[in-house]
DNA sequence: TATTGTTATACTCTATAACTATA
DNA sequence: TATAGTTATAGAGTATAACAATA
């Protein structure tokens, strides 16, 4: 299947192999383009979603930076932080608060659970369902995970002001 | 592996089936967990990351069932867009500029290729490298891929209100 | 030596489906 | 029959490393 496609590539290339003048770019700057800078985005600057990728890119490394001394990823802090927040909680409730797939939160706290750091205790009133808790070393870690994300915190105020940081949270306050 | 956790789980299941008293909420709202409403999201609340991710989820999850019909996701439509207004610019380059790893980029291409929306041409000045252009279809699907991807930032404006998408935009016109 | 495109591998994440044990 | 937790699989997406052709 690749090598049909790379004969097509190639194929396709043998006959195109002309050197034409390199059109100007939609955004009208008019500059080269593999002179590895003003490349236009043109439409991509009016959507929302592409700047908010951009930027959750640079959020989340940031964070697993922050946080790589104690290991901890942001969707494991917030599972952690909900965990902390409401105790006995099931696994139903935490994924479906966070969004996350109940297949994949399995594999979370199996991982938190090896670490020590969370229980699933068997529910009284359902022998489905797990009650979720932070073992004792779980809560101290937690506060010293959330000392950690608060300097995260930080670097993004830095990073975009510390108002803008502050507007973005009102407006997407919906979401969480 | 996961046999010896399940195991260890079971184990300490049974000497923990105690019913205890649930614990408040750290938000202080008490009220009880597993009704599926009211779970506190405490320390979650002032964090930009959680609420971007979220936010992120719905975005992208309404441009992918907006351009359905399509079959185009967020990220084909960005390097579609970057090529149509940069024509011949090399892989590495779109890869740099939208933050794409080159060997996802080959992927990409690929498919966009076998849809016959892209060629790849060998550039005149270096074999190694290849010219990115649109094809003459894939222009014409560029600018449908456009009114749909318009129609969708519409959806966002709904959600968020026409100014604070505005003021995203600006907040984060700094990461695009 | 360094770079471009490519292939390959591994790990994260999302999305499903199916199984078990309970309800 | 429905639900909670689990297992498994497939597809995106991210992160690397290595290779051939070329610079």
């Amino acid at each position: 299947m690749a090598t049909k496609q790379q004969a097509q590539r190639r194929a396709a290339g043998s006959r195109a192999a002309v050197h034409r003048p390199k059109p100007q770019s939609a955004n009208g700057t008019g500059r080269d383009h593999d002179a590895e800078r003003e490349i236009g985005l043109d439409a991509l600057v009016g959507h929302a979603g592409y700047a908010v990728r951009r930027f959750q890119l640079w959020i989340f490394q940031d964070f697993i930076k922050t946080l790589a001394a104690v290991d901890i990823r942001p969707t494991q802090y917030s599972v952690m932080t909900v965990i902390g927040a409401n105790p006995g909680l099931s696994q139903m409730a935490v994924a479906k608060r966070l969004g996350i797939e109940r297949a994949r939160l399995v594999h979370l706290l199996d991982s938190l659970e090896a670490r020590d750091l969370v229980n699933r205790i068997p529910s009284a009133t359902d022998r489905r369902s797990h009650a979720l808790h932070l073992t004792t070393s779980g809560k101290a870690a937690l506060a010293q995970f959330r000392r950690l994300a608060a300097e995260h915190e930080r670097h993004v105020a830095e990073k975009i002001g510390k108002e803008n940081r502050e507007r973005l949270l009102q407006i997407l306050a919906a979401f969480t």
